[in-house]
DNA sequence: CGCCAGGTTGTTG
DNA sequence: CAACAACATGGC
């Protein structure tokens, strides 16, 4: 049993998943739309935006804070670069540790304000991996982050691990419990086609298993691949 | 009500 | 380098 073999079971258990998420009107919509074009700058910014709210957050929470954030007419690098970060921290609130967060959003505005010359699209002019330390150095931007950015917003082929990768794969005996961030992601890219729609559906049937079923306290009853792990 | 969520950073041994 | 604390709201 391959991990092919166990994405070609959660896609078709779940389905496409159709990542990342925009919010329009109040919702997260994840369109099939997304996969045949290049995301728009406003797009890109928005999955930045996402990624970082999300840090150790339920998705719920990260959409408050996006509507509260559209709703004031913020969500772009400059309005942020010029919102002070209290207000900020104010219309994320829903996110969770919102001081920090909004700390980071500022550090991410300034990032593409100085670094990218105002164009969060000029990460693009960089290979995979320069582009990924380039983010790397914002502050409050680590692997999962950084991962996320490049796969969801600029389609890098770029394979992103998170806490429900490292559960899942530990719990069926695929990976050792003290694999760390790099170890995985290695593995994954490894042992699958270096194909950006592949890495980004795979991460996202992923989390919707993990959310579903292999949570903390696992519901292993009905689940798509009970057969093949041994947890 | 208690647990936990699509992590990251700073501190300490 | 590993272990641990701090960061915080809201859904179930």
């Amino acid at each position: 049993m391959t991990v092919i073999d166990i994405f070609n079971r959660l896609l078709s258990h779940y389905g496409f998943q159709n990542w990342w998420p925009i919010v329009e009107n109040g919702v997260s919509v994840y369109s099939p739309e997304f996969r045949m074009r290049s995301r728009t700058c406003d797009e890109i910014f928005e999955i930045a935006v996402g990624a970082i709210l999300t840090q150790n957050t339920a998705w719920k929470n990260v959409e408050k804070a996006i509507i509260n954030l559209k709703q004031a007419g913020v969500l772009s690098y400059k309005s942020i670069l010029n919102l002070p970060v209290e207000n900020l921290a104010s219309l994320i609130k829903p996110s969770g540790y919102f001081n920090q967060k909004a700390k980071k959003l500022k550090g991410f505005a300034e990032f593409i304000d100085k670094r990218l010359d105002c164009n969060i699209e000029n990460l693009r002019k960089f290979d995979t991996l320069t582009a990924r330390n380039l983010l790397l150095e914002i502050w409050g931007v680590g692997y999962e982050t950084a991962d996320s950015i490049l796969l969801y917003g600029l389609n890098f082929p770029i394979f992103v691990v998170d806490a429900y990768t490292h559960r899942i794969f530990s719990r069926m005996g695929i990976i050792r419990q003290d694999f760390k961030y790099e170890t995985i992601r290695l593995f994954f890219e490894n042992n699958l086609p270096k194909d950006h729609l592949i890495y980004n559906e795979y991460h996202a049937l992923i989390v919707k298993h993990g959310v579903n079923k292999c949570r903390k306290k696992a519901i292993c009853d009905n689940c798509v691949i009970r057969d093949i792990c041994p947890y």
